[in-house]
DNA sequence: GCAATCTATAGATTTTATCTATACATAATA
DNA sequence: TATTATGTATAGATAAAATCTATAGATTGC
């Protein structure tokens, strides 16, 4: 059984002639003849008696036109659909963000992909980012957005946001009164960082060893927000990303103290794993990102503008 | 887009794996990598993410999986309708068939019939034998149940039935009392006779033009069944089949009176347009028809057992 | 009966599908 | 970090199929 065999029987079924047939197909008469054949062959059943000017279905090849007229229109909607890249009803993605990313940076951009894409369903997936890595490398996730730097050899990155991460107080903190401090009394304080496999503190860590000194940990954690808390109720002081401090900031819970000499901050991107097809509407989220923020150009040039 | 190739894809969706479904199809895994090329390269989308132990599907592959599961059941289910002989609900077929056969022939087969294909609408054609052969010509009916002979190079029958077409008169008819009568007395007689283009006419036709009389015609129909009436009240006489006036007969309405020398006798046959192929469902109503009757051996022989 | 029109068939040709062999990539293992 | 096992992609050869041309055989309509 063969799809145009299908289509050629529908057309004899419908102009009740197999010459016919053949010109609207725009093949030649033995084809038909030999493809109605070729399906008479495999049911086991005739189709259509012939013998007359016009020939005429079987009762089978009644039941057939019903099948192939449903099989067919399957067929065309498929194509349809998949050429138009349209997306079916109930369908969707995942991908994964930081937290930070997913708090700050995506709400806007996700309302309006709703509305460009309401039959989408999304399913984010909000981890530390070597969590989110090893869905990517899974195929578990289409993209993530990650802290970076994230050096894999089957990993890309664009970087979107760049945050500083300011040393911060709480709001009586000796430190908070004289605006700055070294690092040297920086790490007199008890600190409050990230967890040893974030990425954040990758970058803290590298700054202090840099200037050769270590810092004394009192605590690790995985949740910057927990962090912001402990550092507002003066459990300790900590390096976070602007972004999630900044409300604390405004509301005079927290007070950033400049480290004499030494920047820290951490880049946000998106990742994915290299070689990833991306379908229109997750191309299109991911876009979206790089519109909002940054990197449109760098993620062209590595997935390439002809898709 | 080729069942095979959305065969292969199916497989390689449910096992994730190209070789899997290359070994699930019993064919070799280029086989399968080039299939899914082909749907990917008509279709303008990547059905699956490569590149790990195992391949994944995109929404493009997910929303295709939806439709070739869909059209996979359907050819499935259509292959089996066929292969079985299965008649779908609501499908039917058209036959012929005149007044007498199917008032006292075919009532009890086609109640049988009823039984084992409830869902087949059969739909009977009611008419003088021309018309109906003309249905069979133009491949409007399956087959016809007429009168015979009917001599036509494209129509083939078999008879099932002989009738005797006996003089019937009143019960109050001169010739109810003497039980005999020569042709000589008829044809002084009201004569009410079939229509002309009637095969039962013509049989009588011939028996006179044989005898050398000419019949004084009073009345021409079509009905036999009025016709019976007709000469009940006493309008003629007539020459009508056993079959039709039997009832009349057996109330005493009716009485045969015996024509010295001649006898008049119809035959009933089934005829069917030479060549056509019968569809398993119809085939069991003709030879329902032929158990019933005879002529099942000359059937088989003129149509071929191997169908 | 004849011309026109239809379907079937045979044989040649082209296209498509499949296979074998192998390259290349990735993931797991030592 | 190299090695092995397992996967997919690709090139070229082969097999299968679909299609075409040409023509025969049949039927309808004039």
């Amino acid at each position: 059984m063969n799809l145009y065999h299908l289509r050629y029987f529908l057309s004899v079924a419908q102009t009740g002639s197999f010459s016919q047939a053949a010109r609207e197909m725009h093949v030649t008469q033995p084809t038909v003849s030999s493809g109605i054949a070729e399906l008479e062959k495999t049911m086991g059943v005739r189709l259509f008696n012939r013998g007359g000017k016009r020939v005429v279905l079987t009762m089978e090849g009644r039941t057939l036109v019903n099948y192939a007229m449903q099989i067919q229109d399957l067929v065309e909607e498929v194509e349809d659909h998949l050429q138009r890249r349209d997306v079916l009803p109930g369908e969707g993605f995942q991908f994964g963000a930081i937290d930070a990313a997913v708090t700050y940076l995506l709400p806007d951009i996700l309302k309006d992909y709703r509305r460009a894409y309401p039959s989408v369903s999304l399913s984010a997936q909000v981890a530390p980012s070597r969590y989110l890595v090893d869905d990517l490398l899974m195929n578990r996730s289409e993209f993530a957005v990650i802290s970076l730097p994230y050096d894999h050899p089957r990993v890309e990155t664009v970087s979107i946001y760049r945050d500083s991460m300011p040393l911060v107080v709480g709001a009586f903190h000796p430190f908070a009164a004289q605006k700055n401090a070294t690092l040297q009394e920086v790490v007199q304080e008890p600190l409050i960082l990230f967890h040893t496999d974030s990425i954040s503190r990758k970058i803290v860590d590298e700054r202090f060893a840099e200037a050769g000194v270590s810092p004394g940990v009192v605590m690790e954690m995985r949740s910057p927000e927990a962090m912001r808390k402990l550092v507002e109720v003066g459990v300790g002081i900590s390096f976070l990303p602007l972004l999630t401090v900044q409300e604390s900031l405004n509301a005079g819970a927290l007070k950033v103290v400049d480290v004499a000499g030494v920047a820290f901050s951490r880049e946000i991107g998106v990742a994915w794993r290299r070689g990833r097809y991306f379908s229109a509407a997750i191309r299109y989220l991911i876009e979206a990102i790089f519109e909002a923020y940054q990197g449109l150009e760098v993620w062209e040039k590595k997935v390439g503008i002809a898709k």
